[in-house]
DNA sequence: CCTACAATCTGTAGCCACTACAGATGCAAG
DNA sequence: CTTGCATCTGTAGTGGCTACAGATTGTAGG
């Protein structure tokens, strides 16, 4: 309910220092559609307000918790039609959450595999290195 | 111990049938210098021998152990080298190791955040989106 | 030997989410 | 007005592949 006329605008430095978002990230966004174009100066530098702080806060912190930048688009989508029983929204975060899932479960393989190697392989392992001679096996 | 004179070669299909890594990645690692470029036929078709699916099973397993190519790289050159005591192998996967475990710590984060907002996004939320409301806190 | 057809060849471009320039302007303080 | 930082556009690079297009080559059957 701020919609208090109008603050002065931010050049793109002051929006990527009050977001944390890089500058050079940022004209990315918009390239890509994710960020909308701001109205421009005299000199074509782009001028951002308020609306664009929310939204680029909201994509870095969507980024934060893994989200691509097309799930980020649905986000933006559901958010501007007010997704109010939020359905749709639970379920991307619940699939995303799913996902992340998986991505610990492989990293805990990993962590197991590699740590049986470091294990085998001691200062006094002798006649083979039993990391290299792991990677050499077929099985 | 196993040099037996020659066995036949293996056109890149037959390799990749052999080693479970796909044609297209084969020729990539050799344009990158993983795998060392094979002789070739009359019609310059790749002709691999036994050396070469030794070296691509070793490439593949260690990709599996989550290695960077720029990593195998390394182990291929400490491996040629006869690296006996293998303490440089196991530097690189302790590191490695410490690596996983750090995206493993950072990606449990991420699930719990992600649960916590899945928790509070019921069916029954009325007035807003707890997701979408996470999503736009500045904190 | 000829014909199909499969396999392979080279080169290029795309993926994701940025990041890093180069070289040309714009803007604000002193 | 000058100085020097900020911003502009456009392009290319990252890692590790993957996916073509269009041209050859290899091979099995007749």
């Amino acid at each position: 309910m701020q919609t208090r006329s109008r603050a002065r605008p931010l050049p793109i430095g002051r929006l990527s220092k009050t977001t944390g978002v890089n500058i050079e990230t940022i004209r990315y966004y918009e390239r890509v559609g994710l960020l909308p174009a701001p109205p421009r100066s005299a000199g074509r530098h782009r001028l951002y307000d308020e609306a664009h702080v929310q939204r680029l806060v909201f994509i870095r912190r969507s980024r934060e918790l893994g989200f691509s930048l097309d799930d980020i688009r649905a986000l933006h989508t559901l958010a501007d039609n007010g997704n109010v029983a939020c359905s749709d929204t639970r379920d991307m975060t619940l699939r995303h959450l799913a996902d992340v899932r998986g991505k610990i479960a492989s990293l805990r393989k990993l962590e197991r595999a590699l740590k049986v190697m470091t294990d085998a392989c001691q200062p006094d392992s002798q006649h083979s290195c039993p990391i290299l001679d792991t990677l050499n096996a077929s099985r």
